[in-house]
DNA sequence: TGTCCGGGGTTTTACGTATAACGTGCAGCG
DNA sequence: CGCTGCACGTTATACGTAAAACCCCGGACA
């Protein structure tokens, strides 16, 4: 028996087949169609998968100058946004024989950190969170300065994207504010993320916009970082302060929204009978909760997807797709009527 | 200016330094102890930094038929828990110049599809969780049989792994069963996951243990899937079942105790006063809920964080550490002692 | 009958790196 | 003074693949 230990090559596959090895890569390679005769083509395959082979990979990507791979750098993959952002990402990828490896930055990335230093393959293009900010930095002025860049949920004017997947974010908030304002409430508070990001930004200004719509409405702010506890310190402290009481809580996500929600609670108020909250979204979060959110879904998916797909269109040479995708509102149990005015004190 | 436009090659940084390959290479593999003078060897840095050279990643991996990657097979990354793994396996990998590429096996993954397929990288060894079990049975199979497995969380027994990252799985849910026990429960429910793995296995024993050892108390079980809304209707179902009525719940997740906690209230019942239900992992969930849940905290980064250092011993011919992690009960606000009996109908 | 053509391959080369094998001059030593 | 050995490099090679360039042979055609 030969030695079996090693990993068969092309060479080998050769050898048993009786041909050359560049047979051998014309047949598996799939470039034969009138090269090599059917029988030998057959003889090729047999052989191969006799021998268990498979081409090396690195030897491949050597040979072709292209891994077929690309990076996804997303905040952090335990937000389940991002999870379903790369699951829809791979699963695009797959379909093309292409990979993608996760540049999740870290809390409190530098650029002193380079992202290819982590992201052991060598990459044919990167597709980046507009959230992932210190990352973005690092990948800009590192050497993947001249990758194909699809950026998602970002600034349309910012420069420097070969491509770009967006939501239409601003009509989310829109439907958010036109639901709680129809159902009449007139004192909204806007609990908005502390992270800088353009995703955030819009929503605040689409809020802004609507309210400023209805004559009577007003709307305050209070920021919070993106997470259960902090959002509902936050919320304690705006719902104790200066009355009259808000009657809507608008949250950037879902995560700040679970908080608010605990927040009213403990001041012994109820969702939605005396305060309506609203989410963003749409995670599984927001129906493990109760109430459940009314809240904006996201494809999250369909970013990774789109993404994806967009990515491999500038490297094709092909225009990526444009238009931003639709986001819906859901309404659940977390958002009602304000309650009647009371008597004046 | 000459063309820039390519990618420099060590071959390039050579020739700017007025020194062979060779010496580059071994100057920037840090293999130039008394082979190259200090002086040289700043030259060639210094003439490196200045092209921006990178050593191409797809050569180095041929030469060295190393890729200094990992596989993580998970079976879904939008459940925290393996978010986390995967977290701090990266962590650890990039510490040592390893990257983790993932592969989160699709949801009814078969055996006919090939994981390595997806998996675009070449890989030195393989980390995988014992729950994505489609996942685990198409590696066995395929041409990645031969490498280095960790299993995470898994069966002492089963063979293949190289080594075994080990969660004190049975101590979690004997702490659990004392606590309900220890508070005056009779009347459990196991609420079980469906999914076939062993750690669920081992929960289910060890409660059934535990409920053993107390005389009065009884033990039943109801197996839904790992999600909200299956868990809920099971919990319905259970309890809505003939009477008595049990008076603790104890769940396979955190994700199933808050579908079981939804179930008690559309049931008119209370949490915890009525009924107690504990969760499992300590997910955010835990505490995004209302009320918070009481728990066992598995530490996730740990398990990616051993199991990549587990990996790396495994290549380097080390002994693995041993042991299993240590898991620990978290009493929040979901436990309570029973109601009252009440008088006899 | 000489020439061309195309089917069916083979030989050769290149990708960029790491490293084993090989100089080469100079100091030290017997 | 010839030999050894060290300090400092260089030359050459291999990794496994893809594909360009080449080659051979049998038939068609003028």
């Amino acid at each position: 028996m030969t030695e079996q230990s090693a990993r068969p090559t092309s060479k080998d596959v050769a050898r048993a087949a009786g041909v050359s090895q560049a047979t051998v890569s014309l047949v598996l390679g799939d470039k034969w169609r009138g090269r090599v005769s059917e029988r030998t083509a057959a003889l090729v395959r047999e052989a191969a998968r006799a021998l268990g082979y498979r081409p090396n990979l690195a030897a491949r990507n050597l040979r072709l100058g292209t891994t077929r791979t690309a990076l996804l750098v997303v905040p952090a993959l335990t937000n389940e946004f991002f999870a379903r952002v790369y699951t829809g990402a791979a699963g695009v990828a797959a379909e093309h024989g292409f990979g993608v490896v996760l540049y999740p930055s870290p809390a409190g990335v530098g650029p002193a950190r380079d992202p290819f230093a982590s992201a052991r393959a060598a990459l044919d293009g990167v597709i980046a969170s507009s959230m992932a900010t210190g990352a973005l930095d690092a990948i800009r002025g590192s050497d993947g300065a001249d990758l194909p860049l699809v950026m998602l949920d970002s600034d349309p004017a910012a420069p420097g994207a070969a491509a770009r997947v967006n939501l239409d974010i601003a009509d989310g908030m829109r439907q958010i504010a036109g639901h709680l304002l129809g159902l009449g409430h007139r004192r909204l508070v806007h609990l908005s993320s502390a992270v800088a990001s353009w995703t955030f930004d819009v929503r605040a200004e689409a809020l802004a916009e609507a309210v400023r719509g209805v004559p009577d409405a007003v709307l305050s702010t209070v920021s919070a970082a993106l997470d259960v506890d902090a959002a509902r310190e936050a919320t304690e402290r705006a719902l104790t302060g200066p009355r009259p009481r808000p009657t809507a809580l608008v949250c950037d996500d879902d995560i700040m929204a679970a908080g608010a929600c605990k927040a009213v609670r403990r001041l012994g108020l109820r969702v939605p009978e005396d305060i309506s909250v609203s989410g963003f979204d749409d995670l599984a979060l927001a129906t493990a909760v109760e109430p459940e959110l009314t809240t904006v879904r996201l494809p999250a998916e369909r970013v990774g997807e789109r993404g994806m797909s967009a990515l491999l269109a500038v490297l094709d040479g092909r225009r990526p797709e444009t238009g931003d995708l639709p986001v819906s509102l859901v309404v659940r149990d977390s958002t009602a009527p304000p309650p009647p005015a009371r008597p004046v004190p």
